[in-house]
DNA sequence: TTGAAAGCGCTAACAC
DNA sequence: GTGTTAGCGCTTTCAA
């Protein structure tokens, strides 16, 4: 059993009311008598007790905020953060969502300044575009110690405390690497990518490119292809390239929203092209179990979400910032076995 | 903000004693005052605060006994049941560990009966042998209402709380499915088994024969050899399958212990083989990086450690079984750029 | 600057 | 049968 505020207070001579304060940086509390207790809880490794904290304050509860896209992909990262929801309603904290249609730097901006302002939230988990608005708001409110994850989306600002998310740079690796093994290293490949002002779909780019460069001589990346997101835009870029460079024989999607270009690549080529694509949506997902996509490589969307808020909570509750500031979910492929659904039982 | 036994008692016009005793059933309570109480906490929807509750019953906590093979393996096992342990120590909830070498039953046995009547625990999770002693015993336990994991190992006895772990065979067919995908659905094919008592490894070979009878017409199994978990044994084995049937030009390893199988395959065929094999371990980590295995089909043993933990838990403080007597674990599949630890990092 | 004490919601031991 | 009371570990208010 962890040592508790009492025993600190008898081995350091004062009342559990002083401890308190000591141990909160409440203040109002001699240096000397508060080096005393720090020493102390320290050398027995005091840990606060959540539960009977979250009792005590049960009058005024923390609020967590999330701010992130409204699109499927972003569904199962509210999944998460739902899971999360519910394991921490019991300790009185709350989670207040927004969504946000598209990645627009302006709506991003208003979202902070109303869930600061107007939700009062103590801290906030947010998938930020890269806008230099929207960095420059997040570093001041951070550096004013106001806790802040990114999640998925990561940003560059030093005082946040954590990104969690995937290796994008590595998921782009692992793609070339599937498609190396997928045509025995032998390929022309056309890349169709993301959304420009996402950085992650650019890492991705580089580190497919990184592989094919220094370890597949007979892989070509002929054409990369920018699809924005969109399904017309996609079909298009698509259609163009595969005209354009006949000699295509794979295609690697950078983004799991691109239906569109799926489509063009199946009523152009069909089956004979060796796809790899990124996320697992109900397109990617469709489209490997009809056998057109060969292998996604997934982050874990899911999991994200439930770690932001995890970890917000658990700076809330104990004020513990989390071992690194880059906590990345793993990467796990998938291929159609993989993913099928129904299991031929084992004991019962 | 929900009503508490306070509130009840005060509208009952009882003690709050009182009010705990009717809600929770420990008798002593007039039937007249029961009804009264019961009535007005479904009125207003009574949920008693899990927080209070662990609070209060701190003085006499809940234990948890572990039964687990001593192993590479299980040591990820492990690593997610003290993440859990770390999660519920503040509920005073304690784990008790105890590792068994090989899969022997009579050890099983006798830990069994150790935890149960020497520490005394209130609740067991285990990775059991397929031993018809073994079930007798937990089945027995189990339906004296003593609530019972299965992790990572499965054996039936109906009155288990949940079976936590992988769906092998399914697993088993994504092994099938990689194989596909780096041979160009051509191969000669020769598995490598694991334990005989291990239910999981039987299970991964009929999975992988499932897909290859029905969707590869040009992929053979041309031999299965069982290496027994050994060093030596799986040495010899793969050593003797390959002389005796040189036109395998590929292999199944359905388990992750066998390294002598690998050295073996190294030795007498290097890189020209297209290895899959199953589970994370040091062993098919190393081949993975070194290129020897094309891929790995792992289970999550950490999440299904973490989880088996989490679920006793969860039985032991409100009572609830889980939704599923099965609870599976996703399958991930590792290549060698997914496994690659460094990242070239993203923003700061 | 420090201490004392009253709770948060629940359990359990003891008294009536 | 039922009420009373003392905690569980922490926060917070009010005195000193």
């Amino acid at each position: 059993m962890a040592i508790t505020i009492k025993e600190i207070a008898q081995k350091a001579g004062v009342s559990r009311g002083t401890v308190d304060r000591a141990l909160n940086g409440r203040g109002g509390v001699s240096p000397e008598v508060e080096r005393r207790i720090l020493d102390i809880a320290n050398l027995y490794g005091y840990k606060p007790n959540k539960l009977a904290k979250a009792l005590a304050t049960k009058a005024n509860p923390s609020k967590i905020g999330l701010i992130s896209i409204e699109n499927i992909f972003f569904d199962q990262v509210i999944e998460g953060v739902i899971r999360a929801e519910e394991e921490i309603s019991d300790f009185g904290v709350t989670v207040c969502r927004r969504m946000i249609r598209g990645y627009d730097a302006k709506s991003q901006l208003e979202a902070i300044n109303s869930m600061v302002y107007q939700e009062k939230v103590d801290a906030l988990a947010i998938s930020p575009v890269s806008d230099r608005q929207v960095i420059a708001r997040l570093a001041e409110l951070a550096a004013e110690g106001f806790p802040i994850v990114n999640v998925n989306m990561d940003v560059p600002f030093s005082k946040k405390l954590a990104y969690v998310g995937c290796d994008y740079f590595k998921s782009g690796r692992t793609a070339a690497g599937l498609m190396g093994l997928i045509t025995g290293e032998r390929a022309q490949v056309g890349i169709i990518s993301g959304c420009g002002n996402v950085m992650g779909h650019t890492q991705r780019v580089e580190g497919f490119m990184s592989v094919v460069k220094n370890e597949y001589p007979d892989i070509q990346v002929v054409d990369i292809a920018d699809s924005y997101d969109d399904e017309q835009r996609s079909y298009d870029a698509v259609e163009a390239m595969l005209r354009q460079h006949p000699q295509i024989d794979a295609l690697c999607f950078t983004t799991g929203g691109a239906g569109g270009g799926l489509k063009a690549a199946e009523a152009l080529r069909g089956k004979r092209l060796r796809i790899v694509a990124f996320d697992q949506t109900p397109i990617t997902e469709r489209y490997l179990m009809d056998g057109l996509i060969k292998a996604i490589v997934c982050q874990q969307p899911n999991e994200q979400g439930y770690q932001a808020i995890r970890l917000l909570f658990e700076y809330l509750m104990e004020g513990e910032r989390p071992a690194s500031q880059q906590v990345l979910t793993e990467l796990t492929i998938k291929i159609k076995q993989s993913m099928e659904s129904e299991s031929r039982g084992g004991a019962r």
